[in-house]
DNA sequence: CTGTTAGCGCCTTCAT
DNA sequence: ATGAAGGCGCTAACAG
């Protein structure tokens, strides 16, 4: 069949199925008022010829727009990726369009807030692991664009999570059981967000507390996120006079790069130093990394369903928060008989 | 300000710049005919408004859409993930809408290629490393849908590619030149895509024969793409009788796997194997891994520009092919002295 | 150079 | 349950 250079409109459809315009207009939206025969008819005939309606004037007509946005800051990472990419196919399965918007910089962010909203381009956004403020928000949700996060922080809309806090105390117990004090942390840190999730520091702080093991501040380290960061910070740690028997990272990947700073210095993993994170990323396995598993894909899937179901005209729970799991592999265990230590060294 | 319920419409633009409907069309499309302090005035009060045109109404009106497709295997992959995010960069830049698609198996490309030019979405599609076939591109050319590649192979439309056999002999080369041939080759592969890129195949079998050695075909197992998938196939290959004292894999994250087998095995890398292979993922440089570099940001830069020369009207051009380089690190070295076991363990 | 006038493809009352 | 008519926001001829 010669291929149509000009695509069929909805009359074509409506003159085909022998109905009229308003009704398969129906029929193709699913819209009540209908015979159950007429719309298998249109639906029918639309099907032979490929034909969907065109999300753009549909919505200038006042529909919907059958399209949302993902806003997200690094979608090169594993994490960013994964979780875009399960969204991707929840939405596509429900016959969504996505536009993708990635914001690196503050400027970008600004710059999506400003645009997005002015021309209504979608139903609702998604923003990806990082904060909208309340004037952000309000711009957007008053001009009727739901909005919903995944694999953020709390937040006043619909959100999915994992419980941060949690994740990094499961960690740095995990290091306290196996008999640690000299335990370091490795802060990540993104230097394009003007705020930062505190949860997995303030683990540290509180679960160090609870232990009374006092934290020296030498022994906490700031870095930009990444494997090389993670390498120079760990590089710092073990320069210091009295290092750490321990580590615990933000994040696998600035955990990579700390052990390779460990293994170039001729120390091993996990006999002179222990190590441990959060996310299991797929290289964790590999490198025989501890660390505390969260779900990602499932993270892109709650929050693109939470996105359906507003879409839908319902509302979606407030807060979903997915569970972390610790994973010991082989870079943890006791230190080294210091003096008298008699940890329980299960494991 | 009280945030307007109701966005600016081009009408409101027109009024308030005092200017008519299409002057004010005009303006903001930078289309020639009107009055440098005209345009000037309509621009300031868009800006002021935050008002940007409407990309559906303009479409529909048959003004092009600012929307470019972006279609993608596997987004969570570095690979994918670095040439999206550079590729929206630039379209960003371009206030380019993206319309991400994820297409994982036959059936959902298919079904990309089935509704996307059936409504005309978007003005140029971007397929990141898969091959479209001539049917599929004639389709959507028709409609007036311009196509573009981004890392993948030869093909009939503007592509950016590098040189997969030049890659793989540099390789295997290197492997060569090193001394070796007991050469194993662990091919990747996509079970989703019914045809396979073959270029980093042939390159071991054209390098070898050149080389005069002969390849047997114990030496050359072929496994899904992923690090799990390598480690198996790294397995097998230290099973055989005689093993290979040095492998060529067809990609990082595949050799990530193979160099965790043979580290479990109690083997040494570079002693008693090499293995090199090619991307230059940014764990490579963590691991230690001789590999060939490719540039992968500059590759989705490049396909962007395409778009963007081709969305003004021109020509770009029909095939651009980015360099390589071996890059290398601690995985390779001679081979061990056949007989004599005097290795230097160092490590 | 600038304003006026048709639609673009669809959804939505409003009738029938 | 269905058809007819108006208009969504914009661009592309046309006039002036």
């Amino acid at each position: 069949m010669p291929p149509d250079a000009h695509p069929l409109t909805l009359a074509d459809i409506a003159r085909l199925a022998g109905v009229g315009l308003a009704t398969a207009s129906r029929a193709l939206n699913g819209a009540p008022g209908v015979a159950p025969a007429t719309r298998a008819k249109v639906l029918a005939v639309a099907e032979e010829n490929a034909f969907v309606v065109s999300p753009d004037a549909s919505r200038l007509a006042g529909g919907a727009q059958r399209r949302v946005a993902i806003v997200v800051p690094h979608i090169s990472r594993w994490f960013f990726g994964t979780i875009v990419e399960a969204m991707l196919t929840v939405f596509q399965n429900a016959d969504l369009d996505v536009l993708l918007y990635h914001v690196g910089s503050e400027a970008e962010r600004h710059d999506f807030f400003e645009k997005l909203p002015a021309r209504r381009k979608v139903d609702a956004v998604v923003v990806v692991a990082f904060p909208v403020d309340e004037q952000e928000r309000q711009r957007i949700e008053l001009l009727g664009v739901q909005i919903v996060a995944a694999g953020g922080q709390h937040a006043v809309y619909p959100h999915v999570c994992i419980d941060d806090v949690n994740a990094g105390r499961t960690a740095v117990n995990h290091l306290i059981g196996l008999g640690h004090r000299r335990i370091a942390m490795i802060e990540a840190v993104d230097p394009e967000q003007p705020v930062q999730p505190r949860g997995r520091s303030m683990a540290f702080y509180d679960t160090m507390a609870e232990a009374d093991i006092p934290v020296e501040q030498d022994l906490v380290v700031s870095t930009p996120w990444g494997p090389e960061q993670g390498a120079e910070a760990m590089a710092t740690l073990l320069s210091l006079p009295n290092p750490p028997t321990a580590v615990y990272a933000h994040s696998d990947e600035v955990a990579f790069g700390a052990l390779r700073t460990i293994r170039r210095s001729g120390l091993f993993v996990p006999e002179d130093i222990s190590i441990v994170s959060i996310d299991d990323h797929p290289m964790a396995a590999l490198t025989d990394l501890t660390t505390v598993h969260q779900p990602v894909r499932e993270q892109g899937i709650a929050a693109a369903r939470n996105v359906l179901t507003l879409l839908n005209g319902d509302r979606p729970d407030q807060a979903t928060t997915l569970p972390t799991q610790l994973i010991v592999r082989h870079s943890t265990a006791p230190p080294r008989a210091a003096t008298a230590k008699t940890g329980p060294a299960r494991r």
